[in-house]
Order: C-alpha cells, then sequence, then structure tokens
DNA sequence: GTTTAATTCAAACGTTTGTTTAATTTTGTG
DNA sequence: CACAAAATTAAACAAACGTTTGAATTAAAC
C-alpha cells in the first residue's frame, strides 16, 4: 500500500528537481504519479508536507556509508579522501533529482524544511572532519580550513550538475549524448580533477609557504 | 524616468532572491517598489521580461573588468589568480541577491533565460582559461582541467553564499552576527581558502606523480 | 453476508496568480 | 491655455493554485 505513496514521492522529486517547489503544481504531481488531485492531501496532507517527507525518504542514507568508511582502518587517510569523492560524485549524480531539491531549498523559505536540510549538511560535515584530522594527527595532510574544503567538494560538484547545457558546451563534450554517456563522462571528469586538487591542497609536504616564494 | 524602471528592478532582484522566481508575485513586486501592479507590465510587457531585463541590467560589468585584469602585464599569473579570486568572492556576496538568482535559473525553465545565463557564464570562463593557460606556458602551473577549476572557484563560493544559518554553524561564527560582519568575515574565510587551494592546485611543483607516492 | 474502515474520485471551494482594460492624472510641447 | 502623449490608477479578467467536500468504491474484519 506504500506503493501509491512512492509513487507520488518519486514523482514530486522528478517535478521539484526540474521546476523547483514554487514551479511544480499538485496538479502536475498527481498527473505524473497516475493518481487523483485529492491522494496527495490525503496521504500526505499538503503540498509542504509532501517535501519534508520526500526528504526523510531520501536522507539518512548518506550518513552511513560515511561512518562505515571512518571505521575502516584499513584504509589510509589518503584512501578515505578518495572513496569520499568516488562516494559524494557518485551519490549526487545518481540522485541529481533529490540533490537539486536539496541545493535549493536549503536557502528557501520554510524554516522547517530550511533547518531540516541543514541539519543533514551538517551531519554529514561530522564525518567529513573526521576523516581529514585523523590525516592530520597521522601527519599526512597539513593545516586546512575544513569546513570551507568540504565546500569545495560539494560546490564543484553542485556546480557541473546543475546544467546539463552548461557542463557539456564548457567541458567541450558532445553535446548530444544521451543521459548515461553523459553522467558517465561528467563523473570520471568530477572525480579526477577534485582527487588532484584534494591531494595537493591537503599534502603536508605543499606548504603554504613554499608556494610563495616562487612569486 | 528611468527612476522607477529601476525601482522595480531592484525591488524584483531582492524577491527573486529571497523567495525564487515563481515564489515572488507581481503584486509582492508592486508593493516593495511603490508603484502601481499594472506598470510591471507597462515598462516590462511580463513578468518574464522583467527577469530578463534584470539580466541584461546587472551581467555584462564582470566582463570588463576580466578583460583588464587579463591585459594587465605588470602582473604575474599568480597575482592574477589572486586578484580572480578577491574579485568573484567581492562580486559575489555583493551582489549575493543577483548571483542567486542567475544560478536558480541557469538550471531553470525558460529557455531564453536559461540560454542567457549560460552565454554569461561562458563568457565569463573564457577570461579564466587565459590567465590558467598564460601561467602554463610561464611553466609557473602545472596541467590541470581549467573548466573544472572554474568551477571549484564559483562552487565553494556559492556553496557557502547559498544559506546564511549553514554558513555560520559550519564556520563556528556567532550566529548573531549583522550582516556587515557576516559577510565580511565569510569574505576573508573565502577568500584565504581558495587562494590556499587553487596554490597548492596550480603549483607546477606539485607534480600529481608526487603526492601519490606517498601512499 | 454484513458491517466498518480505508481508499478513490469528480466536483467545487475560496484565493491568488499574471495580465488587461478603460478612465484618469500628469507631463511635455507649440 | 490647449492639446497630444505618456504615465498612473482602480477595477476586472480568466486561469491556475492548494485544499476540501461528500458521495462512491474497494478492502478488511467479524
Amino acid at each position: 500500500m506504500g506503493d501509491k505513496r512512492e509513487h507520488i514521492l518519486s514523482a514530486a522529486e522528478e517535478l521539484f528537481a526540474e521546476k523547483g517547489f514554487d514551479g511544480t503544481s499538485v496538479r502536475d504531481i498527481a498527473q505524473r504519479a497516475g493518481v487523483n488531485l485529492a491522494m496527495i492531501s490525503y496521504y500526505f496532507g499538503s503540498k509542504e508536507k509532501l517535501l519534508e517527507s520526500l526528504i526523510e525518504f531520501r536522507a539518512g542514507y548518506a550518513y552511513g556509508i560515511l561512518d562505515e568508511l571512518n571505521k575502516d582502518e584499513s584504509l589510509s587517510p589518503w584512501d578515505k579522501v578518495d572513496r569520499l569523492v568516488d562516494f559524494y560524485v557518485d551519490r549526487i549524480i545518481n540522485n541529481l533529482r533529490f540533490h537539486t531539491i536539496m541545493w535549493q531549498e536549503s536557502g528557501g523559505r520554510s524554516d522547517e524544511i530550511k533547518n531540516r536540510t541543514i541539519a543533514i549538511k551538517l551531519r554529514n560535515l561530522e564525518q567529513i572532519v573526521k576523516i581529514i584530522t585523523d590525516g592530520q594527527q597521522k601527519k599526512l595532510f597539513r593545516q586546512v580550513d575544513i569546513p570551507m574544503t568540504v565546500g569545495t567538494i560539494m560546490g564543484t560538484i553542485s556546480y557541473y550538475t546543475q546544467s546539463k547545457t552548461y557542463a557539456c558546451v564548457s567541458l567541450a563534450l558532445q553535446e548530444n549524448l544521451d543521459d548515461k554517456q553523459y553522467t558517465q563522462r561528467l563523473s570520471t571528469r568530477l572525480k579526477a580533477h577534485l582527487k588532484q586538487v584534494l591531494r595537493a591542497h591537503l599534502d603536508i609536504r605543499n606548504e603554504t609557504g613554499k608556494a610563495k616564494e616562487q612569486k
């Protein structure tokens, strides 16, 4: 019976990501989900509570993965950073629609929803802080602004997943790629770039002082 | 008489950034601008054309600055990168509202507006490509993915300008900062971080191979 | 098989939306 | 002052919005 609920949730996810929360009508959602208009109020109470349910439905997953990664003592901090990048790129690209909503609504107008999205972000931030401070204690990573570094990872990915058109043109990809090929290439490119950036950024041997001399 | 037009434009800018395009009604705009409802259709034709006018009104400024920076031969590529960072952080933070709109609408639903925002992004991208390739030819910068590097700069800034609440909490700033203090601290922190990242990322001595050995 | 609860539906609710109308006021020009 | 063009207004428009209603249908329980 949760079947119909999930149909509505995934229709809403698609549409919110395509056209934004305000740009999507409950009639749009009902039509795409193939249910009667009134079922949305019946199941979720209101359009806004539907969005809250959607966030609840999708979140909570990332935390588990990151927690596991953190506890794995067989991996070096460098390995963990690489896996972190792989995880986030894959996750965002494979849940592009949901991520677009999270991004848009964390600056949005409903306090309830804003707080929820921010809480999710903070929870994930904590895990990454652990990975990097661990690398610092092991004298592999240098001193960096950790929350900003997280912003660099997430921001870079978000920047290139906001607009397929811009991504294709600026990355000089063919414009008529189907979605499978497109996400595959974007993913590869993002992972390689972020790993390169983080390797240079975090490496304890690349002290800030050194680079300054060169100027 | 362009006075009233500009009143409407800046009211619209505020509201679009606060509540999104769809979340803002023309009545909201008219009220904040202190003009009659009908004046918006009278001056701009429609709500959508108002947004186009707004983009036209604000864009085109960045290009000039970047062009000047590029042509300045007294600056080393390292200096140019630093100034680039200063410029973008200041510009985005001081035009936060407009930037939020640009960001939201480049993935938006109107093709006309989407194309315009993408064109502006591409024009700016070109200028940055020049700066970095110049540094590469002078054997100061190593080989990097340039469009991705631009995405890292813009994405990091965008990530931290999307939500004041998240920024305050994650960066461990006091939550009750007034806007002046908040933007000042955010700006300083963003600039320092991005310069550090780019110094390590671009420096020709930080070859990818070296970092790999350490693992 | 009857009764009760959960589900589905078409229709309508009252607002709010973007835009237009037609009358009025203000402005600029000869 | 007179006259035409531009600017401004309140009112109204049809369409779309989120939500509710109450009857009809299906499913579950006894």
